[in-house]
DNA sequence: ACAATTATTGAAAACGAGTGCAGGAAAAGA
DNA sequence: TCTTTTCCTGCACTCGTTTTCAATAATTGT
């Protein structure tokens, strides 16, 4: 069973204040003392109860990620560079997925208001369209850092990218090699990073006076499946497209099986860029465009945003959120 | 700031004790009394401090699950299935990245043990040879559950797969294409996984009365990169193999690479099987043989046979270790 | 030798919630 | 009217730890 300070105190005949003392180094405990009862704790295994210190509000470790899915290249990335720094300030990072469904996110914040997280590092899921079960969290003081995906109706900081550069460098690719039918696969306008996608989209289009201007937007999920059928879609009109951006790294995938599927050339007949996996793009197709987002920077300015968070906490500065902008950039071969 | 207990208390000019046996539903206070504090503590969001019950031992519902690593398809499988599981049974879980690292793992389950976690799901590490670091969840009788790459020297249940049949069937299919050349890529044996299957490919080659027999064992990183090495490694010998099977999803990225990069057809002059990911295998290429770990199987059984070691601990019997074989499957188109 | 200081430890309250037990008030029964 | 029951609520302790304050013992200074 668990070993307490109540059990050490009882083996040495001391008060438990003693021991808490001892343990802590404090030099008002005689140095005779304080070694006996270290060395005893160690020898025993003896774990603080962090619960009691939480209860006392007196102790601030822990960090909760909340991502809609792991499974993607970008979250994962994400994660490991969140892992490492959690473990190299000595945090624990704990990760929950909301799977993209909404009352999953609000079980998730629930629960881990209860355990008394410190801090959180959120994604929304692409049902969230409001920030109303974010309140309980500030209503206790916890700082929120939104990324990629944020809301804005929390006050809270936040992380996230513009495209506006990387769609002009990649329709002027596009154009440089005459291909000029440009189509969009994207995601609705109400998740944020979509939306930017989407304007940058349709502002590159424009300032380059194309006339083609094609977008599918998958409402549902981001699969495979979803990217098979708007790349059909996309075939099926009279005009079909010679290049194609992809918002989305398994609607790329998707995209890429139909065109194999059907013997549709990449890059000579259609050109593909892609949002998500340099890896992956490499492999399955040398001339895959990818865009690339600058994950480990989002993951050390999100950390940096709630250590600035907590620490504003503890002075008690208010107004202290941040947002902060970062570019994605072009990796064409 | 958070809002506890004592101060709907104070609000009503009842006892605490009152508004605890109120928030409750218990009987004994009166309807109206319990009515308006539970509007009250309704509308000001009360959320109970978990905390405190913990500290009073008063509750089980929270479940970590430790991985090497969010980022392979076979480990976020577990996760989509485990995290809706935990979502069904109102638990909730923590998710934990060890990034294949001893040192990390260690801490997690320091941190966890102190957060007071009721359960472990875990996958160790590769470099983790021995479960010294869990026996302080055994001495808390915090239950564990083993799951693909397991130790032996620990007290807990477990959950893995053999491949004793795939391995069997997998050569069959090679060698009636007439592919006798069969290479295995692999990793080290003190892994349980790699384990079972180095033992089931020399078995599945001595059965079959073949000569060729090369194993390549990454001890590292089980990177793209290093699948790039082993292929160039194996058709760097005299005698290439026309056939290979990895054990690692990511190896069989860097194979497959190197491949494509020197024109060494697939299926015709190679046959090349991989663990892992169908969806990704169907997506590279048609004729990549895929063999299937059943992941949601996993999921399930690893999560019930938490809960019986849950149970256990409440009606205090003992001795009830489970240890469950599932079989992977193999898929050729 | 007596006061003043220092060294070392103990006692008790606090954090939030649950719960067995006690007790007062109101309602029912005699 | 008096007793008994029922209803409702309060008290006090518990969990593990920290921390302020008090208290004793030992040491120093004069």
């Amino acid at each position: 069973m668990r070993i307490t300070i109540k059990d050490i105190a009882k083996r040495f005949n001391v008060h438990h204040s003693t021991v808490s003392r001892a343990l802590k180094d404090d030099p008002r405990i005689k140095a005779e003392t304080r070694d006996k009862i270290q060395r005893y704790a160690v020898e025993n295994g003896y774990q603080l109860n962090i619960n009691a210190l939480k209860l006392r509000g007196k102790v601030r470790n822990s960090i909760a990620l909340i991502v809609p899915n792991v499974n993607h290249r970008f979250f994962s990335n994400i994660i490991n560079h969140l892992t490492n720094l959690a473990y190299k300030h000595n945090f624990l990072l704990s990760i929950y997925q909301s799977n993209e469904n909404l009352e999953m996110e609000k079980s998730i914040l629930d629960k881990i208001i209860q355990q008394g997280i410190d801090g959180v590092i959120v994604s929304v899921s692409d049902k969230t369209k409001s920030g109303n079960h974010f309140l309980e969290l500030k209503k206790r003081n916890i700082p929120i850092v939104f990324f990629d995906r944020v809301l804005f109706d929390v006050d809270a900081s936040r992380v996230t990218t513009k495209n506006s550069e990387v769609f002009h460098l990649l329709v002027n690719h596009f154009v440089a090699k005459n291909h000029k039918r440009i189509a969009h696969v994207s995601g609705p306008d109400h998740i944020t990073v979509f939306h930017d996608r989407n304007l940058c989209y349709q502002n590159a289009i424009a300032a380059h006076q194309l006339k083609y201007k094609k977008q599918i937007i998958v409402m549902d999920d981001f699969n495979e499946k979803a990217g098979e059928e708007a790349a059909k879609e996309l075939f099926s009109f009279e005009e079909k497209p010679d290049a194609l951006i992809s918002t989305s790294f398994f609607l790329t995938m998707g995209i890429i099986k139909y065109l194999n599927t059907n013997n549709i050339n990449i890059p000579n007949e259609v050109m593909v860029a892609g949002f998500g996996d340099r890896l992956f793009h490499s492999i399955l197709h040398s001339s895959l465009i990818s865009i690339e987002q600058p994950e480990e920077e989002m993951a050390n300015t999100a950390f940096q945003l709630l250590m600035d968070l907590m620490t504003a906490l503890d002075t008690g500065s208010s107004d202290c959120y941040k947002e902060v902008v970062l570019a994605n950039t072009l990796l064409c071969e």
